[in-house]
DNA sequence: GTTTATTGTTGAGGTAAATCAAACCGATAA
DNA sequence: TTATCGGTTTGATTTACCTCAACAATAAAC
């Protein structure tokens, strides 16, 4: 199971005010005063081990979640066990928002790699919302920010075929890597081909022939999950080909 | 251009307390009282002709809008041209969460039927929801509800066959229809089979050759845009199928 | 160090959906 | 009436991806 650490007054200062994330994750652009504020929501940091579930489809909802190191991936299910994966979330990312509608979980988060999260009440956010306007406002923003992600997934799994779907994949990665103050170029692919696949609507064997035909044409270059991008700009050109070829 | 109609005191109240929609729509579980209170909210109504944008992609965001009549489509686009219908909205359903995140609307917004809409300043429900507590619970509940939805489709664009989709996406439709006092079993088609088809991620002949499967399998009755359905179990039986068919 | 899973690659063949093309339907207009 | 137009249906053909299957590479277990 997972270990729960209670962060007590007499811990080292553990809190968002001094997290090397806090460029990025749920303190963003706030000022120093009200990050002092929201050092409280942040009640208990949570180790997951890889392959564990941070939560699960349909259990209740208590928190949202800042992923602190680690990878996860969320999947979503129907009756009938069909099963897809929703999205890939790395440190700096908030997971949960989904279950904030029905008070219960609408997917799975699990660990991709050992990894470590900031479990944040959300009856707590919701109360201190009410006097951090700034923090309300991020609120909002994260959740909208959601929205917008998955509209880029719709588009990708509605309009796009299976080379572009992956060049999008890799260079979304790369780029949200780089924010993070990895290699523009270079990442170890954290999940197997199969969840590449159900992510982006394609069998494992098509995204391994995917990955090959890029290999061959020198974009990348492919060992196994280590990948290292050659020719960015012929990744965002055919992101964008939409047939034409000509 | 569309019309705007300020509420002014004087005018008949058209605010969201004696509105038709409001178990439905914005106002949703709110007690009386915090009811009075967000009827300031709607600063005005808008009316949309069928075809006109109610908003851009791009445009700024300063607005979120509830549909009180007519139907809406919104769609994102690539910058290479490539769009896709996103999601068809209806009167009671909120449209223009995902311009919040970057101060810009995320996709278009048009009605594909003469339309009026609620339009709320988004900085006002900020305002409000420091001072109402159920508010606040209600805007982050829509955000939510948007992401699953949206959870949903992605869903059924990388894991359902053209069929699964169809059946999917008419049992969506008639069952918030549904919830809105219209049939359970017959509907108004609001929107092309090409919207359909970009919606589902499939071409417009392929949604009319599953039109015509459905009803060559007594399932369903089209008659151009009349849809009734027969069979409405037969048709859950679609969407759950997965390949069941031994 | 050999065995056993797990994950990834590659090939051959089949299929669902796309594409291309023609005709049809219902509405509106000339 | 005929003509026009957007939307729809249907057929013939192509193709991108899936399926099935064998095998290779790596990691985990014994």
């Amino acid at each position: 199971m997972a270990t729960m650490i209670p962060i007590t007054p007499t811990a080292i200062k553990v809190a968002c005010s001094n997290c090397n994330l806090r460029e990025l994750c749920m303190p963003m652009g706030l000022s120093d005063q009200d990050l002092d504020r929201i050092d409280q929501l942040v009640a208990v940091r949570k180790k997951i081990k890889k392959g564990e579930f941070l939560f699960h489809s349909g259990s209740p909802f208590k928190s949202i979640y800042a992923i602190r190191t680690g990878f996860f991936k969320t999947s979503v299910a129907t009756e009938d066990g069909r099963d897809q994966v929703s999205g890939f979330q790395m440190a700096g990312e908030i997971i949960g928002l989904d279950g904030i509608v029905n008070d219960h979980h609408a997917c799975d988060a699990i660990a991709l790699e050992d990894a470590e999260v900031c479990v944040m009440p959300f009856e707590k956010i919701e109360q201190l919302s009410l006097e951090v306007k700034s923090l309300q406002h991020h609120v909002h923003k994260m959740m909208s920010r959601e929205i917008v992600r998955e509209n880029s997934v719709i588009l990708l799994l509605g309009s796009m075929k299976a080379e572009e779907r992956l060049a999008a994949f890799l260079l979304n990665l790369v780029q949200r890597l780089h924010a993070r103050g990895f290699s523009q170029t270079e990442l170890v692919l954290r999940m197997t081909r199969e969840e590449i696949g159900s992510f982006l609507g394609l069998k494992l064997e098509t995204v391994s022939r995917a990955f090959s035909k890029f290999a061959e044409d020198g974009i990348i270059d492919v060992k196994q999950r280590n990948l290292k991008i050659m020719k960015p700009d012929v990744l965002k050109q055919i992101v964008n080909s939409q047939d034409k070829c000509i």
